[in-house]
DNA sequence: GTAGGGTTAG
């Protein structure tokens, strides 16, 4: 009978059915308890057998040591802990297999105190030159951070095999110290494959790409064959670097080797197609997938979003509803910034309100592109409704309130918001400081923008970038005073670019400030000689003062170097259709309707600042002018 | 012990 119950016990995996056989052992068999509840254990049935646990008068190590272990590989560290605790309290002894669960699991939650506790009860228990629990330890210290313990249990541990050394060096790798972790590597007389992957990770993680591509060549060269993890970390590596070459070749490896292409390669691979803007290739490597988790929809989602191609990224994002794949908080990240870059304002309060219900606008990313997508949508009372509720603000959701508040005009609110993010001693950077110059440009608040862009080097030691310059020069020129904006491009530290000569040759045209213009044109025609409108602009000015030679002569040489102008369309959605047309345009047959829709929206659209989009897909156009 | 996805501006 007794045979007869440990078979049943073993083709048992419901709980229904373990009831009973649980209800026979109570009765008549109380010694299989410890046998029962392992048996739970290994079913990850944890609660059950914590009940049945809780009826055992006198539990050995072994059975608290099983439950140890079952806490820690299912995640639920807390209580491993705490049954390690619980277990040091009831017993004199100590199973040698408790310790390094319960470190790792200290380890996880970060408790360094407990951690350290258990260090000196391996100790007191004789265990202190067991390698295995030796390694738990070094794993352990290198966790939490006290990389100078963990290099002490190192030293004294006679005979080190790989896996002491490659915790060692995933510490130092995680505390930037790339050097030492680099010299224990070479210092390996033996390396197994976790060693190459550390290592390589190691130099990944510290941004430092090429010596990780060369560890990863030199693995090669010494015929250690790549496993998944060393793919997928070269592979994050080109994503990185926006390497396709190098991110083909690691595909190539993958198909001539026959390797495994498990979900994370493959995501590994989609991600590095979306970071080389090769998106088509992603989508066709996440149609290939055999099976798609909410890492590869959201990596897919995000790789449309990042590329500008909002509307197949909300397409995608249906798709997997549709698929029943439940979205987490960074699926809706990249949803709302696809909203957001449509300014559709339907879909996104669609979103908005999921978000809301669900609780996830506590996350601070989602709260951030929730804020963003409002202001972008032109809600600016709800984007500040969220931005206010949002419990944990950091960086970017300041910047995105500060930013949403000046482009929808409110310079004044974006002013004080930044006022408020000092006191809250939040340290601002130089997109906080794009958004309050954009601010001081719409208001015309010349000083204060000099003022803020003054600041950036000397109270935050933020280096300004071509893009605040170029605010700088828009402030200057759209309050007409250009002599002072040409001695600002003249003196600036960074080579001007194409908005910035072309912001001024704007402003010479309005002001008709020939000598001005020829400047900037001069400077112009270098950096990009194919543009026309820099040329019809200069010819408009000459023809302006009446200088009509000098105005033909640049039409000539127009002309003579081939240069054509292109025609600017513009476009508007209306009942979900795109329509396009030239400037004075009146061919399109709902020309009059939309006619008004476009000039009240053009009146919006430039007191908010906005410029539209112009990269739309080809085929959605319902019109399209020949000429 | 070593692997994959996120927000702001330009």
């Amino acid at each position: 009978m007794e045979q007869n119950l440990i078979s049943l016990l073993q083709s048992s995996v419901r709980l229904k059915e373990l009831k009973q056989i649980h209800a026979l052992i109570f009765k008549k068999y109380i010694s299989f308890t410890p046998f029962f509840i392992k048996r739970l254990l290994h079913l990850s049935i944890v609660d059950y057998a914590r009940l049945v646990f809780n009826q055992v008068p006198q539990p050995d190590q072994y059975l608290y040591c099983s439950f140890i272990s079952a806490y820690s590989k299912l995640s639920l560290y807390a209580e491993a802990k705490k049954m390690f605790f619980l277990m040091h309290h009831d017993l004199a002894r100590i199973s040698c297999f408790a310790f390094s669960p319960a470190l790792s699991s200290c380890a996880s939650l970060m408790a360094t105190s407990e951690g350290k506790q258990i260090h000196s009860l391996v100790i007191n228990y004789g265990f202190g030159s067991n390698v295995f629990i030796q390694t738990t330890l070094i794993d352990f210290y290198a966790k939490t951070g006290d990389l100078g313990s963990a290099k002490q249990v190192f030293d004294e541990i006679s005979v080190k095999d790989p896996a002491s050394y490659n915790c060692l060096i995933s510490g130092y790798s995680k505390s930037g110290e790339v050097l030492v972790a680099r010299n224990l590597f070479d210092k390996m007389t033996e390396r197994t494959i976790v060693s190459w992957n550390s290592m390589i990770s190691c130099y990944a993680h510290n941004g430092h790409y090429t010596q990780a591509l060369e560890i990863f060549e030199r693995m090669q060269a010494v015929k250690c064959q790549p496993s998944e993890i060393t793919l997928v970390t070269i592979l994050s590596i080109c994503a990185k670097l926006g390497d396709l070459e190098m991110g083909l070749r690691v595909r190539k490896l993958i198909e001539n080797n026959k390797l495994c292409r498990n979900m994370i390669v493959s995501t590994a691979l989609l991600e590095m197609y979306v970071k080389c803007g090769a998106v088509n290739d992603a989508r066709r490597e996440f149609d290939q997938m055999a099976q798609r988790d909410i890492v590869a929809w959201s990596a897919m989602i995000a790789g449309y979003a990042q590329n500008g191609r909002s509307n197949e990224a909300l397409e995608l994002f249906e798709l997997m509803k549709s698929e029943n794949v439940k979205p987490n908080d960074v699926t809706l990240v990249s949803v709302l910034s696809a909203c957001a870059q449509l300014g559709s304002v339907e879909h996104g309060e669609r979103i908005g309100k999921y978000i809301e219900s669900r609780g996830f606008a506590s996350n601070v990313y989602v709260g951030s592109a929730l804020l963003d997508m409002y202001a972008k949508c032109g809600n600016i009372r709800k984007a500040l409704q969220v931005f206010d509720q949002m419990t944990h603000k950091d960086i970017v959701s300041w910047n995105s309130m500060i930013g949403g508040l000046a482009a929808n005009g409110l310079a004044e609110d974006a002013i004080s918001l930044y006022m408020k993010m000092k006191e809250a001693e939040v340290k601002p950077n130089d997109i906080t400081f794009t958004g309050l110059l954009t601010a001081c440009t719409h208001a015309g608040l010349v000083e204060l923008g000099l003022e803020f862009f003054k600041s950036m080097k000397s109270d935050h030691n933020i280096i300004p970038k071509v893009e605040h310059c170029a605010c700088i020069v828009d402030l200057f020129c759209r309050s007409g005073r250009l002599e002072e904006a040409y001695k600002f491009i003249c003196n600036m530290e960074m080579e001007p670019n194409v908005v910035i000569w072309g912001t001024l040759l704007s402003a010479s045209r309005t002001y008709l400030n020939v000598e001005l213009a020829e400047r900037s044109v001069e400077k112009l025609l270098i950096l990009e000689p194919e543009n026309s409108g820099n040329y019809v602009l200069l010819s408009n000015i000459y023809a302006s003062v009446g200088r009509w030679q000098e105005a033909l002569k640049v039409r000539k040489l127009m002309k003579d170097r081939r240069i054509q102008k292109i025609a600017a369309y513009s476009w508007i959605e209306i009942e979900d259709k795109l329509h396009k047309f030239l400037v004075g345009d009146t061919s399109h047959p709902r020309f009059t309707e939309i006619y008004s829709v476009v000039d009240g929206l053009r009146l919006q659209m430039n007191w908010a600042g906005y410029t539209p989009n112009s990269d739309l897909p080809e085929e959605d156009f319902l019109y399209t002018d020949s000429s």
